[in-house]
DNA sequence: ATTATATACGATAATTATAGTCGTATTTAT
DNA sequence: ATAAATACGACTATAATTATCGTATATAAT
């Protein structure tokens, strides 16, 4: 209960992996993928992504790839989960959805509780941090 | 991302159900489903599970029925989740399964030190604290 | 005793979400 | 030009969750 995605334990291991190397040297998503036997494509798109996020930087063309960002020391954990994943929250139904429980719903004021807890606890936590 | 499964939402509509309740008193599997919307013969599984895990008493019979155990104040969100959907973590490869990575892992210690942070803060809450 | 209503529980089907692949376009160093 | 990298949308496969079905057992009420 309450895992992490694939997603977001490729963008750790991509992230743990660029911190790793010397600083300001690229790496590639054939790279990171080959030398932790993870799909290269699946990876190479949540590189995508996290370089849209800022956070790392993408260099395109051969000889290029991708290096951790410079400001990675002030992305939350939940920051971190949020750019990759979306709203980080137990439940859809502050977000999204239709509930079907309309006025039945005795648990919002639960949930709202342990969301908080959570997102608190991950704004706390920066990726630096929790990768180093 | 790190959504509540629906059982555990289930599970916690009907607690807040049961907790509204005269003390004391019996509600069935057919209550909380009707009032809350929700499929009967789903709840009843986790109602089952909740009281074979003692945090609702069960009763047989017509006229029978589910209330909250007296002992509910004593346990912890962490407990309650883990009662029903087995270990608090976000990540498998902590307890059950044969990883691919092997030796290239380099995420065991973020990873660990993430789900120390949640099970600490889980611990902490009460199911009680949570759903009053 | 019989009936009706409740819990108990294993097996299975349906649905949804996640994970992974494919194909193609774009960028750029050599 | 070519080769090697990122970028990205569409699609398929797989796994997990959600829900249903069928049946057994308990027990209060008649």
């Amino acid at each position: 209960m309450l895992k992490l995605t694939r997603k977001v334990e490729y963008a750790l291991i991509a992230v743990r992996h660029m911190q790793a190397m010397e600083s300001g040297k690229l790496t590639s998503a054939k790279e990171i993928a080959l030398s932790h036997g993870i799909p290269q494509q699946l990876l190479a798109k949540t590189l995508q992504k996290m370089a849209k996020e800022n956070i790392i930087e993408a260099v395109q063309g051969p000889s290029g790839g991708y290096r951790i960002s410079s400001n990675s020391d002030k992305i939350s954990l939940k920051d971190f989960f949020e750019k990759l994943e979306g709203p980080l929250g137990m439940m859809d139904c502050y977000f999204d959805s239709e509930c079907i429980q309309l006025g039945a719903c005795n648990i919002r004021t639960p949930i709202q509780r342990i969301n908080d807890n959570m997102r608190n606890m991950f704004s706390k936590m920066t990726l630096r941090e929790a990768t180093q």
